[in-house]
DNA sequence: AAGTAGATTGCCT
DNA sequence: GGCAATCTACTTT
């Protein structure tokens, strides 16, 4: 008997689940995926929850509309959206159906594939800058909105690739509010929804919101 | 070394 | 119009 790491892809029951338990399942998992320049291997250090019809930080908050249709389906699969102009965000999408909640996956660290990486984020400072950040994160895997919808638990055949490994302990997590999301809970207060490893150095920093300058009436 | 203004496009009210 | 993540160029410490 060999102890092998744990490669079994996590099935729909994984992602079949509110989002706040799926999101700190997430850490220290590992995404495998088959990118055009070879694999590549994001091990999660970050994440945020974004719970559907009851969180105004949700894309999914005021309905339904064609982006975020794909939040409203079954969950495991991909929500790929496309922000500022340039960059991709990828969550993925909890239970039940139709509540319409998901996990941006915000930062990792690249553990395979550093080269194609690199490759596909030329502008990385060093290696734990690779996928620090959510876009980044996209950029370093290649994923953009040709992966929107598509299944993380159809094992070989996922476009996107599977997730896979053994959670973070429970004890070097960390949870915070939410990296410039607005959105409040009932008593006022930020949602502590965001999740990480502490101490990892791919976490992204945190950034309060900050509404943005009026940019007309400048004198 | 650390902070920030300004740029970029699509989505929704 | 307001909002979203990142990069570059510039400023301040």
């Amino acid at each position: 008997m060999t102890v092998a790491p744990d490669r079994t892809p996590l099935d729909r029951t994984f992602f079949d689940r509110p989002v706040l338990e799926v999101a700190p399942d997430l850490l220290g998992r590992t995404l495998v995926r088959h990118t055009p320049r070879g694999p590549i291997e994001v091990r999660l250090t970050e994440v945020e929850a974004y719970a559907g019809p009851v969180d105004p930080g949700s894309h999914a908050y005021r309905g339904r509309t064609e982006r975020n249709a794909v939040m409203f389906g079954p969950p495991g699969h991909a929500y790929v959206y496309f922000t500022y102009g340039m960059w991709h965000c990828l969550n993925l999408v909890c239970g039940p159906e139709d509540f319409a909640s998901g996990v941006l996956l915000r930062a990792g660290e690249v553990v395979k594939g550093v080269e194609s990486a690199r490759a596909n984020r030329p502008t990385a400072k060093n290696d734990h800058e690779l996928a620090k950040g959510p876009a980044r994160l996209a950029t370093a895997l290649d994923i953009d909105r040709r992966l929107n919808g598509t299944d993380v638990c159809a094992g070989g055949t996922a476009p996107l690739g599977v997730l896979t490994g053994t959670p973070a302990p429970a004890a070097r997590i960390l949870h915070g509010p939410r990296t410039g999301v607005a959105g409040v809970g009932g008593d006022g207060t930020l949602h502590p929804w965001r999740f990480w490893i502490d101490g990892d150095r791919s976490v992204s920093p945190y950034r309060p919101h900050a509404p943005r300058r009026r940019g007309t009436a400048r004198r």
